[in-house]
DNA sequence: TTGCCTTATTGACGCAGGTCAACGCCCGCG
DNA sequence: CGCGGGCGTTGACCTGCGTCAATAAGGCAA
């Protein structure tokens, strides 16, 4: 496993990015690298007892609820250097499952240690309301996609988000690997998986991508963002 | 105005929820009651420097963002008790507009001070961080809501929603006025004004609602709470 | 390798909700 | 109190995406 925080790679992106020295070490003290998980696998679900957030080491995970009619939404993708379960905070329960699209490795944070910490270190407090804040943006940004967008705009905005975040983690940002089946990207962006594969297949023709299976290439990147915003 | 948070008849929903006695007064201390805002002002703007956040004392509020597009999506609506703002904790920019739709008042509660209070009184942080936790999975909740459901299914879970909202403030669940437009309404569940006006109707028409002008009658919450889920 | 099962693609067709248009009704202003 | 302009409702029509169905293409097990 990954040693401590300072000598993890990602810890630019993560939370001790707004730490220095002997803070990271402080930090590093509560948090816990468990093993591995294997594809499918969870690490929490939806209505468990809340204990701690969650730093993505390796691997992605999405995160899902289920309605009370039974059906399952997808409510992110999380990638290597993020955070997630903080939706649990609110009322001691998770209030969605998060499972490994791929083997992932994964930080655990006490939250409770957390809290403690954050009162007296004042950057870790302010990094950590900053992350919720921008989950909160993000989902926002998400709401307004599904409200009135075409299905061409929400592919295309999911393809940028994930070429964007592959930049911040120096890796390519015009060709990756979707983690994730057509299945879930189709409930995540509200469209069915013939829909997400037809549009795939448009843009495909319309020279914007090269699509081969899960791996994708960005041909013309602004004609995706061009197309994410209409 | 208000005098202070220990003499306010919603302090039991907003902020100093999770204090005692002596602590609301130190809370008092930074909060600021400034004069009511007239329908259509402006609380903040989008991208504007973030600075504090805000608890609804009277009147409603609608948060939205604008997309590039110049497109307004509407990100939600805020009652007295509630909190907004806290978008824009993340990079120091509001992340949405707010503009009230009826004559509001609200309390100013500036970021760095509640920050600061937050570090010495760990039931504060506490609450705080529930607060965004909870607005994190209302919006997911939201998401899951404009990915899937019908129309009926959309604004059935808004007035499920406003239903309890009033129950929790201790006014009527059954029968209150919409304080947003139908446009308005539209542009948040991600339909438009003339489907919202249909789903209306069929309501009515159902003995579901009664619906006259902005008054809202709910005739049969078990219907509209069933119909909110499919 | 072979075989099976899951995932992805493509086509034909239908429908929920969007669009366009006409009209009625509040409500605020003079 | 009457008039005008937004706001809401209703109807007729249209379209993008969902649905259903058939086929292809991976990928994992043995």
């Amino acid at each position: 496993y990954q040693a401590s925080c300072s000598t993890c790679r990602l810890s630019s992106l993560c939370l001790p990015l707004a730490l220095e020295g002997a803070e990271i070490d402080v930090l590093d003290r509560i948090v816990q690298r468990s093993k591995p998980l294997q594809k499918g696998q969870h690490l929490y679900r939806e209505s468990e007892h809340f204990q701690s957030v969650f730093a993505v080491r390796s691997g992605t995970l999405k995160a899902y609820r289920t309605t009370d009619s039974g059906r399952e939404q997808v409510t992110g993708f999380y990638f290597p250097g993020e955070i997630l379960g903080m939706d649990g905070i609110g009322n001691n329960r998770h209030a969605s499952s998060a499972k490994a699209l791929e083997t992932a490795a994964v930080c655990e944070i006490p939250f409770t240690a957390l809290e403690t910490l954050s009162a007296k270190m004042p950057h870790l407090q302010r990094h950590f309301f900053q992350l919720m804040s921008r989950e909160i943006a993000e989902d926002q940004q998400l709401i307004t996609l599904l409200s009135k967008s075409s299905a061409d705009a929400r592919v295309a905005a999911l393809l940028v988000s994930i070429s964007t975040r592959n930049a911040r983690r120096k890796l390519s940002a015009i060709r990756f690997r979707l983690s994730m089946s057509r299945v879930d990207i189709g409930n995540y962006l509200g469209l069915t998986v013939e829909t997400v594969s037809r549009v795939f297949s448009r843009m495909q023709k319309l020279g914007v991508l090269r699509v081969e299976n899960k791996e994708i290439e960005i041909l013309d990147r602004d004609a995706l963002v061009e197309m994410a915003d209409a």
